[in-house]
DNA sequence: CTGAAAGCGCTTACAG
DNA sequence: CTGAAAGCGCTTACAG
């Protein structure tokens, strides 16, 4: 690999004028200029982001920190981190954690090392000390979709009118025995979720028919067997609120297993919405969470906050998309 | 941030002693080991990835870069690609190109300079040169799922043992009007499948239903689509292979939508079984192709190849895994 | 308009 | 067992 000094020598210039001629950060003349950039094309020289970064004190790369991403609605948030970074001229490096703290600890223990400038995180709310740790020896952290700590910004949706909504759509259908899968409750999303849920059916006199995960609740198979629970809990069910897309397709696949239309039985609603729900052999009504726009926010707040010179740094946001409702054909 | 010189100084020893001491590269006086782990401690002091990356020439980082990941098999491959990767203390940077040549070219081009020891990549199969070059100036790169490069190495599946082996499976089920939903044959999976599907269609004397995508077939739509030009192509048609799970995800749909029954009337099956096929509503009979196996073997060989001095690279490599029929309920 | 020099934070022969 | 020095490939005041 060619380096700036092999293009000095070959343009016959000291490597800070190619420096400069290349970044355009002073005059250059004209005549050096060219020759400079014919030694680059003859070099095929490309300069070493490593070192740059090392100088600079900027990597032009975010970490993004998930818990998983095939088939749930952070693949899709990946994806717009990734493409709006792009635009921005950033990289990202991805880490999954399983939602296991002690991937996320050794992750984030990475990615501080002078890897990132931000991180982009959601959470599994075990690792408050180390994230403000993080974020205060100066990189730029974000959380998104989870708001574990009050003192980072988020980019989140409001999982609480979500859910409230969702019963009294429900309701107005005339369902009176609602059954929720649900998640961890020390997850922001999970916990709003279910306040939303417990207030309106409260509002309504209606029994709570609630299963609530201890550990991953981002599984087909959490979600199957969960749906079995509801529909032991009370077998005249009338419809199930499933917290994320793969519980709600679990659902719909033990419906059809018991015998049970849907939506004519039993309707079903998932709460976090994603690319996936309308795809489906029985499309799926969803509170459809805008993945796309919590992704491309938090890509551009966490670049803002980098760019700020260190005096001036923006302070602590929580940013709250509403989620859409889709009506599909469960429900 | 704290530096290998704040250290030092804490620990009143020179920079190097405490290099030494941290990397373990060579005796060092447990005393004075004692002192700067101390210093260590209170300073919380965390080496620079970059300066390490700088002198050492090693960044211990990936880049990743295929289409999408969203619904597809390359999703699954990227979760086991970072766990693999994790294991052997690398980092992955990932890259999504949207089959786009020119985004694909624009990564690769910033993951050449200085960001990543290596590179492993589903092309588009339109930057082979640039590909090449990269390979040429000492980065490691490594094809999976499409093998576009005859002189860099790859690891896919028997994409064309896939395609025969479902249509003799199909038609030992008595089937004799076969269509195929297939993608852009500039892509080698694709042409595969092709000479696959063709050869068994051949040995059976039966004809060809088939189409063919110009751009991106990893879409529902695309499928969707697909579906409908077969079904008009001949309706009586009594399978229909798809070359991804999205695509016959689509085909069930619209087999559905004109009252058709899978696997009665019609039989579906897809050539790239993933983590969704078995989670459907009506599950998916699939080839299934090893994703996890692919990734993990992917990620070791290109490491073996980083980590191998400069005189005893490993040649080229193709390597070429089974896929694995799973029967669900579509056919 | 362009050189020479210092320095980003580390590692590693070279001495002693 | 540990320092002092050079250097990885860049950028950026400082001169001139």
């Amino acid at each position: 690999m060619a380096t700036l000094k092999d293009v000095a020598k070959l343009a016959c210039v000291d490597v800070s004028t190619v420096s400069r001629a290349l970044n355009n950060t002073s005059y250059v003349h004209p005549d050096t200029k060219a020759r400079i950039f014919e030694a680059v094309k003859t070099l095929s020289y490309h300069p070493n982001v490593l070192a740059k970064g090392l100088r600079k004190g900027k990597r032009h790369t975010l970490g993004v920190v998930i818990p998983f991403s095939q088939l749930t609605i952070f693949a899709d948030i990946v994806q717009s981190i990734e493409t709006e970074a792009r635009k921005l001229g950033y990289s990202t490096l991805l880490c999954h954690t399983e939602d296991d703290p002690e991937i996320e600890r050794h992750s984030l223990n990475r990615l501080r090392n002078g890897f990132v400038d931000g991180i982009i995180i959601a959470s599994t709310g075990q690792n408050g000390h180390l994230l403000r740790d993080i974020h205060a020896s100066g990189i730029a952290v974000m959380q998104i979709i989870r708001k574990q700590e009050k003192s980072l910004s988020s980019v989140v949706a409001d999982y609480k009118s979500c859910a409230y909504e969702t019963v009294n759509y429900l309701v107005a259908k005339g369902c009176q025995n609602i059954g929720f899968i649900n998640g961890n409750m020390h997850l922001a999303p999970y916990k709003g979720r279910y306040e939303g849920y417990e207030k309106a059916l409260n509002e309504h006199s209606l029994p709570k028919y609630c299963v609530i995960a201890n550990g991953n609740c981002n599984s087909f198979d959490y979600g199957y067997q969960s749906a079995i629970d509801l529909l032991d809990q009370n077998p005249r069910l009338d419809a199930i609120m499933a917290a994320v897309d793969i519980q709600g397709m679990a659902a719909i696949r033990v419906l059809k297993e018991k015998g049970l239309n849907v939506p004519k039985d039993v309707k079903v609603v998932s709460l976090t919405g994603h690319s996936i729900g309308g795809l489906l052999e029985t499309s799926m009504t969803s509170q459809e969470i805008p993945a796309k726009d919590i992704g491309q926010m938090a890509v551009n707040m966490i670049v803002k906050d980098i760019d700020a010179p260190e005096n001036e740094k923006p302070s602590v946001q929580h940013l709250v998309f509403n989620a859409v409702m889709i009506e599909r054909e469960s429900s």
